[in-house]
DNA sequence: GACCTAACCTAACAAGCGTTAGTTTTAGAG
DNA sequence: CTCTAAAACTAACGCTTGTTAGGTTAGGTC
């Protein structure tokens, strides 16, 4: 049973596996490689440094988010048929990818400036693409009396903190947590005044 | 202008606040001692090893979310009133102690597994205050429609997440942030159905 | 069989880690 | 001034870190 899969990305993989688990600083070279069966060193046959590992796993998570949801933000619906399909694309990145996802929202504090910066501004356009439709759920008086600010972010922190406990093989499924997620928030936002 | 504070005492203190910033791996006993004017060796005449720091931090602010919200739970009022008044508590903890807050919730995990089933133990008793606070809304018609394991998920992940975001600084108070997600979140437990 | 390339290993590097032992400094009490 | 005890410093310990240089191996191509 040969794994066909080129070699960096079972790095990636491995990596984000144990960074999820352990930490970035927590894990080292050493530990990734002999979970693939090789030394130390030979990592560096296919990667240019550790730093460059996670920036890859963090950027990949980011982009999925970005354009799992970008799509969702503009379609010709209702603000809270809107809002359910992006918070159910949100839980769809996060559950199918659990080791990344929990990696994206731990770790990227420990890249460099740069890499940092990059990152930070993506989560702020993010963050913008919830509220402009929790904004335009009150202009079309959807939701008259919500806090399109609060609202964003409460959508958010709900579909951030789902890696702290979702598990695969729990009772739960992700379509069945997004929409229950989805059900309470958009009554609260219709009914908050 | 001298210090009375303990050596101990601002040793946590500077803990504290380098492991929220850089996380607990990141951070070295020197690098802790520089900020106190003191070489790295000489904190051991105060504290006995790195993790023992780290638990001191984590295990007071479990135990201040216990404190501080369980009174509450019992509370005899209706469970909105109840579930409004416990989450206030949890954002003055988190609000007020922003460094631990932020190392308790990022770096309990690298705890020895004793310590860290006991805080995980005292989370999941966290966790069923608030659970059964909206399991009674529910039996008493207050959320007729609401899920108490999710409501509870939801409170708690906006409650959690706030360490993220909220600045001491910025436009929002932690009171006015407190009402604001307790006025969305108990009015989507009354409406959903 | 010669050649090439990718993948890997071995061995080491300089630096930094948590922690300890022994010594010196500091400050107050008798 | 002396004694004491706490607090800090110096210097090192054994180990691990990310990373590199150079040599080895395996498989495919002319």
């Amino acid at each position: 049973m040969m794994d066909t899969t080129p070699r960096k990305e079972q790095i990636f993989q491995t990596a984000g596996a144990m960074f999820s688990r352990q930490g970035y600083h927590a894990t080292t070279m050493r530990d990734i490689a002999r979970e693939l069966n090789m030394q130390g060193g030979s990592l560096y046959a296919h990667i240019d440094s550790k730093e460059d590992v996670l920036w890859e796993i963090v950027e990949r998570a980011a982009a999925q988010f970005l354009e799992s949801v970008r799509p969702l933000a503009g379609l010709p619906l209702p603000a809270s048929a809107r809002l359910r399909r992006m918070l159910a694309a949100h839980v769809d990145v996060v559950t199918r990818n659990l080791d990344n996802a929990t990696v994206f929202f731990h770790e990227w504090r420990f890249l460099g400036p740069a890499r940092r910066a990059h990152i930070a501004a993506q989560r702020d356009e993010y963050e913008a693409l919830f509220r402009r439709v929790i904004q335009d759920g009150v202009a079309a008086g959807e939701f008259p009396g919500a806090d399109a600010r609060m609202g964003a972010l409460l959508v958010l922190s709900a579909g951030n903190w789902l890696y702290q406990w979702f598990r695969p093989d729990g009772a739960l499924s992700a379509a069945a947590v997004a929409a229950q997620m989805a059900d309470v928030i958009i009554a609260g936002l219709r009914c908050v005044e």
